[in-house]
DNA sequence: TAAGGTTACGGCGATCGTAACGATC
DNA sequence: GATCGTTACGATCGCCGTAACCTTA
């Protein structure tokens, strides 16, 4: 057994099982990683792939739970490099922050600015994806961290912390007789509604409130997008209904916003990272950016 | 980065950093390892160890951090074998008990014999220790499975479970004044206690409950073993506080057991292992042998 | 027949062993 | 001087690359 083999296995995952495109992202011949993987069977003493003809098509049992360890193998190899160039230098590096399009215009940008200023040699790259996609995103090692508001919290190989709460609210064109009065679900419920798509940004909060509520609302537009959803209302679509920060008081004064956290309870924003991953001192100070910003906000 | 270096790392910690016998574990040449760990070191750009001139006296921050991967890796390829030689034939390989004496006399005997009757191809090994170091043995891989009543819920890495539940007696040569009448905290502290050394089945439930009481036991002698205990017993040397299945209802007819239940309060017996640790199927089934054993002592 | 996998063999490099040297108690 | 570690150099064995072959969509 060695390294190689088990990041022979690894990448083998990621390419489907393809010895070929395996040998290729190892740069190495195909033949080399055939013999590798026969070595290793040999060495367990059972194989590892189902089989059909010479394809590989499955784990097997074994292939799976051993996989299990491969990814732990891995991981600990990572983290030993990252440990390791921490001691060396750890005013550089790049931290890769997986988010929705909401966190990464709307939250992001003054943290991000602020951490540039101590760290300018730290290249920061944001993923966008939606929810479900960052968190494959952490396992796969694509990102360090994921910042946001739904489904984290199931996953027990992550860590989560809370970052901050928000409300949602309604945008709509100046005029619109929503603007006046008070707003309840039936009155919400009896326009065409824009908003998030789901599993973005809260949108099951939004779901739940109306559900219990026994209205449903009339979603003709979901985006994953704040600014998607803002074309659409200003041209005169609907009712949009963001997240409450990410009006824009300077670009988006031909729009007006109003409050909506007496019907959809509160949001909360989550910043999450593998359990077993160890995050450069660089990617701790950046998270306690991010919080220092989530402080202010409430404030 | 190879398996090599990295079982290298672990054999140095086991050898008091001392290359030759790291070499001589590995069997291979001292100027080998000397080479390998220069590599290694060269690799992550920065030492892991303190040296004194050129032998290597501490680990430095950083080779302790990426001694706690090292240990995940190491743990990880021991899985993996584990795991192979499980699918491979589940009814042979070997357990590693790691117990005291009381458990080992008392208590594992009959599960022992049982599971032996289905697994003839398995052998078994008991290691006696005190309960600190069981938990040493388990982190060292030197033993699978521990069974003890004391220390093991502190440590995060142990799954722990419940096995049974018993109560320490009072044992006496028969005419001795304590045959007679109910026994109290003050009777008892009236005369030389001989039982187990601190640390040991239930002591530390001894000390609390007479601590709580007010009283204090004049323990004239201390042993890992109920064995000794008895023997300095049956020498007069005073009465002994042993667990109370430690009682021999055939050997033991030249003593008299009092219960000491109404003092004393239950110590557990538990069995510990490694969260990361993979167990064959065959340790399995010999827990689970285990836990019937515990159960039929309830009954 | 193209794509994916296996087998055979020769070449190269990583790693080991030998050996001589250096340091520390 | 005994123990422990380093350095230099030649030898070896593991692993890769080339290439020919096999199998299935």
């Amino acid at each position: 057994m060695n390294l190689n083999q088990i990041e022979l296995l690894r990448i083998l995952q990621e390419t489907q099982l393809n010895l070929s495109k395996a040998a290729e992202r190892m740069h190495i011949v195909q033949s080399a990683v055939s013999r590798q993987l026969q070595l290793f069977e040999e060495e367990l003493g059972s194989p590892l792939f189902e089989r059909k003809g010479k394809k590989l098509t499955a784990l097997t049992p074994l292939g799976s739970r051993v996989m299990a360890e491969v990814a732990a193998i891995n991981q600990a190899k990572l983290n030993i490099q990252t440990i390791a160039s921490d001691f060396l230098d750890s005013s550089k590096g790049t931290i890769h922050i997986a988010t929705t399009h909401t966190q990464a215009k709307y939250f992001l940008p003054e943290p991000i600015q602020r951490f540039r200023e101590k760290y300018p040699a730290i290249r920061i790259y944001i993923v966008q994806a939606s929810p479900e996609q960052l968190i494959d995103q952490l396992h796969a090692h694509k990102a360090d961290i994921a910042i946001c508001t739904e489904k984290v919290n199931d996953d027990v190989d992550l860590v989560t912390q809370q970052c901050y709460e928000w409300h949602h609210a309604a945008v709509m064109p100046k005029g619109h007789p929503l603007c006046e009065n008070e707003l309840t679900y039936a009155r919400l419920t009896s326009f065409p509604i824009l908003t998030y798509s789901f599993g973005f940004t809260g949108r099951s909060a939004i779901e739940r409130a109306f559900q219990q509520s026994g209205t449903q609302l009339d979603v003709i537009l979901a985006a994953a997008d704040t600014d998607v959803i803002k074309t659409y209302v200003r041209m005169n679509m609907g009712i949009g209904i963001i997240a409450r920060m990410a009006y824009d008081v300077h670009n988006d004064q031909d729009l007006v916003i109003r409050d909506l956290s007496h019907l959809i309870p509160k949001s909360i924003t989550k910043i999450a990272y593998l359990k077993q991953n160890y995050l450069p001192l660089y990617c701790q100070h950046f998270i306690a950016e991010l919080l220092l910003a989530a402080k202010q906000i409430k404030a």
